[in-house]
RNA sequence: GCGGGAGUGGCGGAACUGGCAGACGCGCUAGACUUAGGAUCUAGUGUCAUUGACGUGGGGGUUCAAGUCCUCUCUCCCGCACCA
């Protein structure tokens, strides 16, 4: 027998699947269908590292494993190109970023092929490609033509010394991070697309898909619905109201005063009025150069000005209340303003006990001295006249209606989630298609000049004046309405990169339609994706994204179905050998190529799916990944201890079955890990018995083939089994010999194992504590005692309980 | 801060629905083979302790029985809307 030589035989099998094309995925086929997907990378200049080919062994299992259950299975890869990174590479280095793009695309492209995934490679996508952002450019113009996309005053990061807009990404603790000067936030007219008008669907539909808990629990919270009541509150002396939106409508008696955002308009209103108007627009100041994350940390001091000079009057009793500023009240969430309750919500208190505010109990339950009293499921309701004595749920329902009808306020279901911010003032990006018309206003660019080319320019960075790049280019700027023929100028900030991941996989039905985004046949025959696995940071963005242009594109007749991923699963990182995130300034990357050249691509794969729980983050190790190395040593040596025979041998077909089971729910549910392990134990099975039969490999083969797909094919072709293994089909097991006639009973006494028994698997307990009794050890446990209960669980246990 | 998740040997992890904690692998120890070993094979390996006790981040509880259920608590990781 040779000597198993990775490097050779996986380039022989990656050409042979080259040639032979059995990853195909074939449109109008009669066979049964299966979508798998996962998340196409952002093809980066550091090139693929080992925590990508994680989820993408993981559905190359799935996928592998379908198609030899019969199913015409769709599993492809593109490229999520357009983005920051890129252009800033292209910007440090005077290279533009189309070609850093292709230069990263043919890199990640060999990196993957090394790894010898089952990808349709004939279906690839690319988000940069016009072909292919000529229909993100579609949706959009969908979006706006509906009435989803519209503009609207947005702050964004701004650093006055470089001039130029930023990314989070390059705040770094609210400064600059190319110059380190402070980062101020400034307001642009962006679009808007509005997904909040989606809102309830979003949350209402997960019931009908099958997403993992954490997954689904993080959309409904990050949506974050809450019913409750607008309720105007009159400025006192004037003919003008204050509306708040509140979940507490049950405790307004309890409202000792109010908080107003920074930004609220009511401060411009009356600023004429306003005593302290110099103190209220300094503290004004020092809140824009928060972000609201900075701004809500419950952690931090609270601070906050009093608008003097203004009052508000609750509405339940009449009572004059002062009216404040503070940071923690944000103007994109409710109404921008609060009715505050300090005895019954934790940041009001905070803020009253810091401002000596009055703090009044209305809900009894808890002490108001010593924090806010916040249940709203047990307490009574006290102090709030017509209310008193229902509990807090009762009285805000009844308080509702009372504000209804006394014209007061109305039932308002609020969301936490936001519009999607959807413009950048980048180049690296798809254009928005729209031109602005004085006569005309927004008017869309006709679909039959689609795609509207990104084109060339001298410079990649954003102008001084906040402009994306492409605002330099007046002859491309200068153009004419569409509508009236008259002078028009285009718009000239982009997309930002959630836009083209959000349907890519639409297009891998159906890669070269040009007509189409993908035709109707292929998407009825396609849709939905069977299984999506990707990362949990994707949860509340890209994968919320998409199921919102999913669910447009729905209603417009576009797709066949209301959700885009009937399965969502999620696999955890990979970290650095030190528990670290694996980055290059910690210097702890690890790159795929080194693993595949020292040890092989089965190895890796066989490695990443045996390193840990798949759903949980875990550290690289290099001495793993020699065990798996020598795992598939001792596999390529079964070869030595094939003996004639027919069919299983007798002695191992037990095993052979319980692990075919294994294995298969295994694969189906994450356990690669186990199932793994489950194969390990089998090969230490069959060598201790030192001698196999054919069809003892041939399973094994077939088994362990989709995480190991190059020595399999390899070990199947040089034992003669016939054909190819890919072309097999997955074994079947016989449930009737995946059970033991005889296990061994562990046998408690006071819920302390005392001994195991031998027994068979229908033996009854009185048998049972017949031989338990003649067992020495657990006979002494049990001398002159008394038997006071016993516990026999069929199978699995037997407890006695003795005094 | 808010939302989500995780804590089990020296390490990665396993444990169905409450039923023998530590499968499988790494590492380590001893032995065999070998000119050699960072190769391979064999045996052992939770901790302490002479037949037993202790042991799943920590405290309390429920139960015949708890990694698993309840309660309080600590630590770490992910996301927070312009990174993808």
């Amino acid at each position: 027998m040779k000597e198993y030589r990775p490097n050779e035989i996986e380039k022989k099998w990656q050409d042979i699947w080259d040639e032979r094309q059995p990853f195909k995925a074939v449109n109008g086929s009669a066979r049964e269908k299966y979508f798998a997907l996962v998340e196409f990378p952002y093809p980066s200049a550091n090139g693929l590292h080992v925590g990508h080919p994680r989820p993408y062994t993981a559905l190359d299992i799935v996928s592998r494993k379908r198609r030899m259950e019969g199913y015409n299975v769709l599993f492809a890869m593109g490229w999520d190109a357009f983005g920051l990174p890129t252009e800033n590479f292209a910007i440090k280095n005077k290279i533009h970023p189309a070609i850093v793009t292709e230069q990263n695309v043919n890199r990640f492209k060999s990196q993957l092929k090394s790894i010898g995934f089952s990808f349709d490679w004939s279906r690839e996508v690319n988000t940069t490609d016009p072909n292919y952002y000529k229909w993100t450019q579609w949706i959009f113009l969908k979006l706006f033509e509906k009435g989803l996309a519209y503009k609207q005053e947005m702050p964004i990061n701004w650093c006055p010394s470089c001039k130029i807009g930023l990314a989070n990404e390059e705040v770094v603790q609210g400064n600059c991070e190319r110059c380190g000067g402070e980062v101020v936030r400034r307001v642009k007219n962006q679009w808007m697309l509005k997904i909040t008008e989606y809102a309830d669907r979003l949350i209402k539909d997960l019931d009908t898909v099958d997403y993992i808990d954490r997954v689904r629990t993080q959309q409904i919270n990050w949506i974050g619905k809450s019913e409750g009541a607008d309720i105007d509150f009159m400025i006192s002396g004037k003919e003008d109201k204050l509306r708040v939106f509140t979940t507490r409508p049950d405790t307004l008696f309890g409202s000792t005063y109010m908080v107003i955002a920074a930004e609220h308009p009511l401060i411009d209103k009356y600023k004429d009025e306003i005593k302290n108007l110099q103190e209220v627009m300094n503290y004004k100041e020092e809140v824009s150069k928060k972000s609201d994350f900075e701004r809500t940390e419950l952690s931090k001091e609270k601070t906050g000005v009093e608008v003097k000079g203004i009052k508000a009057i609750n509405p339940a009793n009449g009572k004059e209340i002062p009216i404040w500023i503070s940071d923690y009240v944000l103007m994109t969430y409710g109404t921008g303003a609060i009715m505050a309750v300090p005895g019954h919500d934790t940041r009001d208190w905070e803020f009253a006990k810091k401002f000596g505010l009055p703090i009044v109990e209305v809900i009894k339950g808890g002490n108001i001295e010593e924090e806010a009293y916040t249940d709203i499921e047990n307490g009574k309701v006290v102090n709030s006249e017509f209310i008193d004595g229902m509990t807090p749920t009762e009285a805000k329902e009844y308080m509702i209606n009372w504000l209804e009808e006394k014209k007061l306020g109305d039932r308002r279901v609020n969301f936490k989630l936001r519009d999607w911010v959807f413009s950048r003032q980048r180049y690296w990006g798809e254009p928005i298609p729209l031109v602005h018309c004085e006569k005309c206003g927004w008017v869309p660019v006709p679909e039959s000049e689609l795609p509207l080319i990104l084109p060339n320019v001298e410079n990649y960075e954003p102008t001084d004046t906040g402009e994306s790049p492409l605002a330099n280019i007046r002859d491309w700027v200068e153009t004419t309405c569409p509508k009236c023929g008259g002078k028009a100028e285009r718009e000239t900030d982009t997309m930002p990169q959630w836009a083209g991941s959000s349907w890519y996989f639409l297009r891998y039905t159906d890669p070269h339609n040009d007509s189409e985004l993908a035709s109707q046949e292929a998407l009825n025959y396609w849709m939905p994706v069977d299984w999506y696995n990707g990362g949990m940071e994707h949860t509340t963005l890209h994968l919320l994204y998409s199921r919102f242009w999913h669910k447009f594109l729905y209603d417009i007749g576009v797709v066949p179905e209301a959700e885009p991923y009937a399965k969502r699963t999620s696999h955890g990182m990979i970290l650095g050998d030190n528990n670290e995130k694996m980055s290059k300034s910690r210097g702890n990357v690890v790159n795929p190529d080194d693993i595949v050249n020292d040890y092989g691509a089965d190895t890796l794969r066989t490695y990443e799916m045996f390193i840990g729980d798949f759903e949980k983050s875990v550290p690289w190790s290099e001495s793993g990944v020699k065990g798996s190395r020598r795992f598939l040593e001792r596999v390529w040596k079964l070869q030595d201890i094939m003996v004639k025979g027919e069919g299983y041998t007798g002695e191992l077909e037990n095993s052979i079955h319980k692990t075919i089971k294994k294995v298969s729910e295994d694969y189906e549910n994450l356990k690669f890990n186990t199932g793994i392990a489950a194969l390990m134990s089998l090969l230490n099975r069959f060598n201790d018995f030192g001698k196999i039969q054919k069809e003892d490999l041939r399973t094994y083969l077939i088994l362990l083939n989709p995480v190991a797909p190059h020595i399999t094919e390899e070990i199947w072709q040089a034992t003669e089994m016939g054909g190819y293994l890919h072309e097999t089909t997955w074994p079947k097991y016989d449930e009737g010999k995946t059970k033991d006639d005889v296990i061994e009973m562990p046998i408690q006494v006071n819920g302390k194992v005392r001994g195991t028994l031998t027994i068979g698997i229908d033996e009854t307990q009185d048998e049972i504590r017949e031989k338990a009794k003649e067992d020495e050890n657990i006979s002494r446990h049990l001398q002159g005692k008394t038997i006071v209960k016993e516990i026999f669980v069929k199978g699995k246990i037997y407890n006695i309980v003795v005094k």
